[in-house]
DNA sequence: ATCCATACTTACTCCGATGTATGTACTTAC
DNA sequence: GTAAGTACATACATCGGAGTAAGTATGGAT
């Protein structure tokens, strides 16, 4: 069978379409698939959590990477950063409707590979 | 409250668990939400293909690229790759059930970032 | 004789993702 | 006075993911 015409790339990026390689979808799922990203928006799943709570729950995590993933998702409307002006500084991080969505589908794939780790083949 | 003993490291390794850095499950984890271990394994979901096949079908992947994630797919048991002794080479690959279910869920995420693209703050 | 197609591998390179270390501003605790 | 906690920013170094180019082996087409 031959493509359809709403496959042209033009169309595919309107409508957002992984495959094609300039797509903005490709940014966002880079950010909600990189390595910090997943483990922050599971760890969110459980409620609002400031920053160095976060940042305990996702061992190994450096305030670097924190905070810069966070920007990223933030920027992504998938969490939203709420801080208040008292000393010391308290940073509240939660996923919006938006977010929570995207992070139950990101734990039912990690939740898969947990399960499944057993069947696959040892490194 | 505390930290229930199953939640130590070596306990959650076992099982499998993302959080724990060390764990293999985030050696399983990066190759399928790597950027080109997503694309092969939603690319492989329409049926077996042949390598050059699968590089049209994920547009932009390199040939370095395509054989090294193909490769790293097939260690974890989510791919097999077929080779037929003949000239020139014909080499298929197609998912595993277990890459099946892995593709499944990998899609289910991608599917969700290309419907909500529109709802996602401008980059 | 040369080119093309196939499925790679290898060498070289580049850039972005990530880690480390340090700084900041303020307060409480010792 | 000095250390610790908080939420970052910034500079520097590193490491691996990723692209490019070329090579390999073979047979058929031109």
């Amino acid at each position: 069978m031959d493509v359809p015409a709403s496959n042209r790339l033009a169309d595919r990026m309107q409508r957002g379409d992984v495959f094609a390689p300039r797509c903005p979808s490709r940014e966002v799922l880079k950010h909600v698939t990189s390595t910090w990203g997943v483990l922050i928006l599971i760890g969110l799943r459980g409620g609002t959590l400031r920053f160095s709570e976060l940042r305990r729950k996702v061992a190994g995590v450096s305030e670097r990477m924190l905070a810069q993933t966070l920007q990223q998702l933030e920027g992504d409307g998938l969490l939203v950063r709420r801080s208040y002006p008292v000393v010391p500084p308290h940073v509240e991080y939660s996923l919006t409707p938006l977010g929570e969505e995207a992070a139950v589908r990101v734990e039912a794939l990690t939740d898969w590979i947990e399960d499944r780790l057993p069947s696959l083949v040892k490194t």
